[in-house]
Formats: C-alpha cells, structure tokens, sequence
DNA sequence: TTGAAAGCGGTACCAA
DNA sequence: TTGGTACCGCTTTCAA
C-alpha cells in the first residue's frame, strides 16, 4: 500500500506538502499539485482510513441497527439508508440485533467500538434506547416518544381504506396478522378512522383467527384491507381456492409495497412506505449531529402513498 | 471518550502497562490488572479502533459486495454472512451496487478505501473480478471459473425433479423465467438431467411464453418444477383460475424458500439454498486469507436441500 | 510556497 | 514485573 511519505520520498519533497496536494488544504503551488497527484494515480495511492480516523476523529462511518434483516421491508431500508449515507459520504455497518433477540444493546456497543460517527436505530418491537456517547436518529413508530423520524403507518391505513371507499366499496374485512404489533395496530387505527360511520368492516386478526372469506363475501364484503402484502398475498390464494376471484369479486390491498407485490398475478395494489424519504431524512439529522450543527431537523413524519395494480376494482360494475 | 492515557495516569503507571493488562499480553501483576480493568470498566473505556487499526493494520472489518439488497436472497446472505463475520470477530460494511449498474468497481473500491480488511463478493451477472490488493472471497455460480464458494444449483434442481419421481411423478413442466440467468439455466440443467430417460418433460421460459397449464395437465402433466418461489406462486394462482387444484391436480415446486413460501396457501414445497452454510465457508476462508495462513480452504460447493409443505403431493391417489 | 515536527490511540520491543 | 519509546499514516500548526 503506498503512503503520502513515499510519494513524498520519490519527488524529493516534504510528506506536509504531500498531503496538501492532495487535500487541497494548504497553498501548494499548481505545479507540485499537478506531480503530487500524477504520482499518487500511478503508485496507486489509496488515502489509510485508520491514519485520517486517528487523527480527524472521524470514521466517516455510520452503523445500522435493525432487529432482523431477513424481514420484508428492512432490506429497503438497508437500500435507503445505503443509498442516502453514501451521498453524504458515509460507509454503512450493518448491525442485525436478530442473533440477541432483546438484546439489541450489544449490537450497539459493538458498531461503537468498531468506531462509528452515529448510528441509525430501527428498534426492536418495545424496547427504548437511551442516551449514547454517539451521535443516533431512531427510526419508530409514532407511540415512540424517542423517534426521530417515523412512517405514518396510520395515515397508511387511512389511504387504504379511502381509495376503496373512493371507488365504491362500502364492506370490508380489516385484517391483521399479529395483534401485538405497534406497527399493525397503528395501520389498523387509520382505516378504522377512516371507515367508521361510513362504511361497515370487522377486524379479523389471521395468527389468532383467518376470516372465513367466503361467509364474508356473502354477506356482501367486497374489499379485504391488510396490513402487508404476504397477508394480502394469502387473502388472493386462500379466497382462489374457495371459488372467489380477486378483484372481480373481492378488491385485496397489501402493505408495504414488496418485491413480490408485482411478482404474483394479480399484481397487488398496495400501501408505499417511503423508505427512501424516511432514510434521506434520518441521515440528514444524523449528519448534522454528528458534525455537531446546533441547527438539528426536528422530528419529522413521512407519510405513504398508494400504487394500483391488479388486485382492486372499482365497484360500479356490480350496480 | 476514556483512553490508556487517562486510565494510566490515575493509576499512576506507565500506558505501557495498561495496555499489557488490557490485552493480557505482556507479563503484568494480577494485581495491576484487576486494578486497571476496574478502572477501564468505571472510565467507560472503549479501545479506539483507528489507534489500534493503525497500529495492527488490520481494522477487522470486511465488505459485503451484492448487487441488490432488495432481491430477495441477498438479505438471507447478509444476514448469513454478518453472522459468520461476527463468529470471527469481523463488522460487516454494506456495499450494494445497485445505484451503480455494471460499475461494481466503483463499490469496491469505496469500501477497499475505508480499510476493509477484506471482501466477500457476490458478483452481478456476467462480471469478472479481477485481483484486487485485498483478500476476498467470491460466492457465484459454478459456471464462474473465479468463484471460492458457489451453491449448488445443479443438484438443486436434480433434487427437486427426484424428489417428484420419488412420489410416482412421470410427466413434468419444468419452468424457468429468463433464458439468460446462468442461476436458472444450472438449477434447469440439474432437472433435466434427473428426468432424462426416465420422464417426460417439456421446459418453457416464462419470459417468452407461459405455459398453457389445462392443456399441460390434459396431456397428463402432474408437477410443474420451477426455479423460484415466485414462478411456483404464479403458476398455483393461474392455474387456479384455470381450475386446477394445487396439489391434487399438480404439484408445484419452487426454489429459494423464501419467506412468502409459507406465507401462501397452499404452502409451497421448495428448494432451500443452505445460505448459512455458503457464509460460513466464504467467511472461514477469507479469514485464512486474510490472516495469510498458507493453508487456505479450497474452493467448495453448497448442497441444497429441499423443504416439502403442502404445494406437492404424491400421485397414488391418482392410480 | 514548502517543510519540520507534534500528536491522534494503541501496540510491541527492549531495557530497567 | 514495569516503563520508555518508536512507530503505524495522516493532518495541521508554525516556522523557514
């Protein structure tokens, strides 16, 4: 590996110059930069992370601390987070709590010790984080006081159940999957706002209890709202199996907006989280703090949009 | 943030022997080393990893390189290879390409220029890597003459045609999505070579034109192999329109075992890629390389395995 | 415009 | 058993 010191060495000049040249820092006349930086492309010089770390104090590195990246939905926020941290010239570390279940507080002081400038938390389902000795944006629910930015999981639901109602739909079955989940009840909370005194729905949770789509569809449901896509993606499967067909005879949302929601026939309409938007605002904050700007972005929410595809029809032909 | 300094000048004795009593290394007296390891744990003292990176050389991290995070399977590689990195006292830093096309040079070399101490590359298709200045390790397709780790897809498809004839299955449609994909074309190769001489069988690529399955089945076709969870899905959910009942009718096979796999109804029998034993070996043998033992593991080959659930059925119903 | 030198934090050699 | 010291690569201050 080549070093500041030998293409000091090979020009005869001093290391301080060197590193001027290629930093732009000092005042070097335009010639010695010219050479500085002909050699350094030519002996292939790489600028020693751990040397600039040492003595900047910066690893221009940040961790990310999510529960369990073989879930739906972290993988996009690897991406995001991935994709906004490189444009501020951060290097992520993945830190994935799933191996220490509660234990989410070890994966954090390890990506402390490996020397991260920050992190990006996306907490286990209730646990809190306090205070570190590093810079961090939490990426939450809205229930978590400590959030930095959150998804609007309830504006979420309330978009689900008015783009049906939009289009003529006045039955629904609400279905969720686990109803522990903060994420789920708050999605849930959303379209139950949105339905109530308009509309009639029954809220069926599938880990406790998966309706019976074809009782319902008889007593005049025409839209099943879910809060993912796998669920949606059962709803299409189990009610194709009892005869119905979706959407002529039962209109399926999902949630999320997963890979699989334009891989499967037919293709699901379905909730968009924008992971890309919730990652850019987080390491926005997060770069601010570390670079210890007074002027921090408050909190902030992002809501969701909605992509129609296959899986939802208007009701009008049934008039 | 605590250092050596700090903690030796309270004691009262030289960093020299701070540092000994951290690390255990030198010979220090037990008494000193209780002292200062209480002193280390009260101070808060973390080990600074670009003092220590500069030192040793090594920063004890390694990158992931992957085309894409948000396809499925590279997250079930991720988490794989975090956890074997961990097991050998390695962090993990992402480096998805996906922003940057057929140019993966680029990731490589931003995460070479942040110290990785080495690489684990999952090529894009259709790319060579050349040598690099750091150690890495490459996990492809057994068609790649450079790869250090492949899965494999071969037996993987002969596995998933066996275990078909194993259940008096005689005619097949096997199905693949891009002619392109060498992964598809191994995992076909695989079938085909299993079913030769002993069934009829007939491949189509979903890509140019899908299969018409009632006349598949009229013709006596009884399971239908494919080479991804989601090509498996499609063909339940076209075929139940069609009519057909999955698995009385046909049985379906997909590859990947992805979470949507047991997310469906019926529940898919699929082709499982052992991603954590790929890991463990990609991480074994890049820790030789980089600890430049002599003895470096040689270039080996994954088995697959297969997951039954309910998408196949046997066929002596039928007789 | 250039260079000498200090120092970031930790490790390891060698002397005491 | 303990401590002094050089050094890893880079940045930065200050002097030349």
């Amino acid at each position: 590996m080549t070093n500041q010191k030998q293409i000091a060495q090979k020009l005869g000049i001093s290391i301080a110059t060197v590193s001027n040249a290629l930093t732009g820092k000092g005042r070097v006349s335009a010639n010695v930069i010219e050479q500085v930086l002909a050699h350094a492309k030519q002996m292939a010089y790489v600028p020693d992370a751990a040397g600039r770390a040492l003595k900047t104090g910066r690893t221009g590195i940040i961790g990310l601390v999510i529960p369990d990246i073989t879930q739906p939905v972290f993988p996009d926020f690897a991406e995001g987070i991935e994709a906004a941290a490189d444009e501020y010239g951060y290097g992520v570390l993945i830190g994935n709590s799933r191996r220490m279940k509660d234990n989410q507080a070890k994966t954090i002081n390890q990506l402390i010790q490996r020397g991260v400038d920050g992190l990006i938390i996306v907490p286990q389902r209730g646990t809190k984080i306090q205070a570190l000795n590093v810079p961090f944006a939490v990426i939450s629910t809205a229930t978590d006081p400590s959030f930095t930015v959150v998804a609007n999981h309830k504006q979420g639901g309330q978009l689900s159940a008015k783009s049906m109602l939009d289009i003529g739909h006045r039955k629904f079955v609400i279905l969720g999957d686990d109803c522990h989940s903060p994420v789920e009840n708050e999605r849930i909370a959303g379209m139950v706002e949105e339905l109530e005194n308009v509309a009639s729905y029954e809220v069926f949770w599938a880990q406790d209890e998966f309706p019976d789509l074809l009782a319902q569809h008889k007593q005049g449901v025409t839209a099943v709202l879910t809060v993912s896509d796998l669920l949606a993606l059962r709803v299409i499967t189990e009610s194709s199996n009892l005869g119905l067909r979706c959407p002529k005879d039962l209109s399926v949302l999902g949630f999320d907006n997963l890979p699989l929601a334009t891989a499967v026939r037919p293709t699901l309409t379905s909730i968009v989280p924008n992971t890309a938007e919730l990652s850019k605002r987080s390491i926005e904050y997060l770069d601010a703090a570390i670079r210890r700007n007074v002027q921090l972005p408050p909190p902030s929410i992002v809501n969701m949009s909605i992509e129609f595809r296959e899986s939802t029809a208007a009701l009008t032909a049934k008039i």
